[in-house]
DNA sequence: TAGATTGTTAATCGATTAACAATC
DNA sequence: TAGATTGTTAATCGATTAACAATC
């Protein structure tokens, strides 16, 4: 029985794998190589190899890897194969955005039920789904086996919606309010902050020359 | 003249750091050490020492830095003074969440034109922004001097609106559609693609215990 | 002054890449 | 078989952390 523990920088990459064989089984290409893959992806095709291996031997010496058969096992790897149910807080425009994108998807993950703390919004619908109120969180939680929770509130009341998804029994977060959120080691908690992203690239676009330049202080 | 080339990780921590530090202004906390901008983000403080002296001397020994100070020097350095142009692209739910948010956002970037390859979509309003059909984008770029460009349409039309935004000179991406995208070195392209920290955070939640067990894949 | 904390060098840790025997 | 490509070990590279002189 192997077991290593997997970094960070491995489990990140496992999504862009199977992003690009999706791809490719779309085009119906059957065999690719790290080679392949890795100019897909602007990786290091050893490195593809060594993240794969960490999991099992799915490649054939001389051929390359079966698209079909190593999609399902990455799959298997992220447990795409078991559904997980999913609370978004919030019903906002971006709550809104992602309970549509959700009914589309074909991942593994189901928006099972949503939060907002405003009286107007409760009652109002979201694709079937009836909007519900903050005090019923912690039970919905746990008669739907609810395991994820999105956040999707303003900055200021993240953390204590967080707060109420811990004390409800959630195991995972995922919070699009750009606030660093305090919870306990056994909830993992995921940051999906785009304003972040966006200050990075404008970062990168006012620094393209090169090095940065600390005389550009003054 | 110093220059040194910032490395990826180091940008990326930049927002975090005005983020704590914008927060830590608003409970009127007057100056921060390294020590503490550790634990509030989890970080090594010798980490953060690090990546502010890549830029400067913001410190003061025996002190630690001044909140309001530090504040202006991230921002100077991540060139928030300024204000960025930038484009959407696909008014769904996603689009308009984004423009809603970014009318309340007080950070540099400002959508100024909205675009939609659909008919239906051309004419319509998003806060005060007509929305404009694609044969539009090239001049726009140019007339507002547009900078950056937020992809938000189906993934299989995202190569093709990038290319479009390329085309017209854009200088960086924001992609929120789940595929890769082919651009020439000097466009930036930055992902912020959701599905990817959520298969992450099923990976998490399934693989609690410890390592990665390779008899779990029978 | 004594205590605290920076900026920075050196040490450590971990992740990426190169290289190659094994083998399809 | 000859050519291709894996899985894996060893080498390299880069990022994080520890340690400490400088100094507020």
């Amino acid at each position: 029985m192997k077991q290593t523990k997997i970094s960070d920088a491995v489990v990140k990459r496992l999504p862009l794998y199977l992003q690009v064989l999706n791809e490719l089984k779309a085009r119906e290409v059957k065999t690719v190589s790290s080679q392949e893959l890795g100019h897909l992806l602007d990786f290091n095709p050893a490195q593809i190899r060594k993240d794969l291996a960490y999991f099992g031997d799915f490649g054939r010496k001389g051929i390359g890897y079966e698209v079909d058969y190593l999609i399902e096992k990455i799959r298997h790897i992220l447990k795409i194969n078991q559904t997980i149910s999913v609370a978004l807080i919030g019903a906002g425009n971006l709550g809104h955005a992602l309970c549509n994108y959700n009914k589309y998807s074909k991942d593994n993950m189901q928006i099972v039920a949503v939060f907002d703390a405003h009286e107007a919004k409760v009652g109002t619908k979201i694709n079937n789904l009836v909007v519900q109120p903050m005090e019923e969180l912690a039970d919905t939680i746990k008669q739907q086996k609810i395991r994820i929770g999105i956040i999707t509130v303003p900055a200021q009341e993240a953390q204590n919606v967080a707060n109420q998804l811990i004390a409800g029994g959630i195991e995972g977060i995922l919070n699009f309010a750009p606030t660093i959120l305090r919870a306990p080691d056994e909830v993992r908690v995921q940051h999906a902050d785009f304003t972040k992203e966006l200050l990075s690239l404008a970062y990168y676009l006012n620094h393209k020359e090169e090095g940065y330049d600390e005389s550009d202080m003054d």
